[in-house]
DNA sequence: CAGTGGTCTAGACCACCCC
DNA sequence: GGGTGGTCTAGACCACTGA
């Protein structure tokens, strides 16, 4: 008789709060309402303040909810689709640009980050850094800074933004002919928390871009966009040849 | 006398230490090595465990550690470069295909998850739902469902992962001529947890594929992919001069 | 079995926002 | 000032791994 009935697998408390908040949210919750505070919340679900706070973690990090200290929880809208396609945003000042460029330092080549020195290989001689704020939606949603080798931008008028454009404006003369790309997981550094409205070690999706120009890399750009409230969406990669045909 | 030297802004102690522990990873520790363990660490920096646990976290959010039940932490290698571009894996037994088909199963319209029923837009019928494993240098690095209505794919044979390979050649001979992709950060579900070899809640980034052919949307796919592992990288999307011509 | 990370508790204090 | 979420503690027990 000593036959174990079922395999009994005890799911995690917060595991399963999350589940019956997730589910709660859908059905009793608007977009924008805020929630009871967490102590209440703790109690009413019979748990720890900080089991609580652990299914809250998921759910803030499924883009679910919002917390603000001093503010409280509220039910967070849908993540908005933010064009990350190749041309977007690669020409400052054009209409429906989303970038505001924020001002321009200049590098010496070993006071780039390592990620960034090894992608711009053969790169010697100083670094225009070109940094920029995302909005969308009257909320800032990314950060980036753009490296390009002083060598390939020429004389880049004026100070600050005005020379960060300038900048911009050579890499786009350059005409680059493609781009590699890629997207990774990271936490928002202290120094771009406050920009993004967050706190530091938020989750933020790191897409990390080479500019290409003759099979050479022109420039490497390293944006981070909150993980919280962004989906990351691609234009139409594959549609060349509906565009060529 | 009162007055305040500097503007003090305390670090949150997790933080600083994450940034300790990170340096010590820097210059003391090789990749693959174990970490003394929590409570010796706790011990060592003079924190309460959970405390040190919060930092330990961030370093694995950021994919500089490893941590396993039973076992211990140790240095993560670097992210592996995961490629998602367009056309890599749509053709199932295809050599280097890094996907497995794992099963097939025909689902009424009304079971499926309500993001995807809303990009298959005009489906109506039931619809097939194949599910794939992605293995990447010896390990699970992602796990996929792709949906494809039925009535596109005509009469697929066999039964299980053969009948998934027949869905997917289904879509090749389709020929679709564009992709719609968006990339966002998720937590893995518990079923998928153990296919991927991680705890239930674990991020990863969710990427989702529209397959168009003709104007239409033919299939659907939704694949997880660890976060902590995997760095996604995207071809050459490029060709700006198009736009820019 | 001993040792590891994972979960959970009950409480305290702090930083921040808004009234 | 009163209320919110954020940080931190000291302890306990559990689930899993591997010898």
């Amino acid at each position: 008789m000593g036959t174990t009935p079922v395999e009994t697998v005890p799911e995690p408390k917060y595991w399963h709060l999350k589940t019956v908040l997730s589910e709660a949210l859908d059905s009793e919750f608007a977009v924008g309402q805020v929630l009871p505070n967490e102590r209440e919340l703790a109690a009413r679900y019979g748990v720890a303040r900080a089991t609580l706070r652990q299914a809250l973690e998921q759910l803030e990090l499924e883009g679910r909810l919002h917390r603000r200290r001093g503010v409280g929880t509220t039910v967070a809208p849908p993540r908005m689709g933010v064009d990350v396609a190749p041309e977007a945003g690669a020409r400052p000042g054009a209409p429906g640009d989303a970038w505001r460029t924020e001002g321009c330092a200049l590098l010496a080549p070993g006071a780039l980050p390592a990620a960034v020195a090894r992608l711009l290989d053969g790169a010697e001689g100083p670094v225009h850094a070109v940094r920029r704020l995302r909005t969308e939606l009257g909320q800032p949603v990314a950060t980036e800074v753009l490296y390009m080798p002083a060598a390939l931008a020429g004389e880049p008028a004026g100070t600050g933004a005005a020379r960060g454009s300038a900048v911009l404006r050579a890499l786009h003369r350059l005409g680059p002919d493609g781009q590699d790309r890629s997207v990774e997981l990271g936490s928002v550094p202290a120094e771009d928390a406050r920009r993004l409205d967050r706190l530091p070690g938020a989750p933020v999706l790191v897409v990390t871009t080479r500019y290409l120009a003759r099979g050479a890399t022109v420039a490497v750009s390293a944006a981070t966009y909150r993980a919280d409230t962004c989906r990351l969406t691609f234009g139409d990669c594959g549609a060349m040849d509906l565009l060529a045909g």
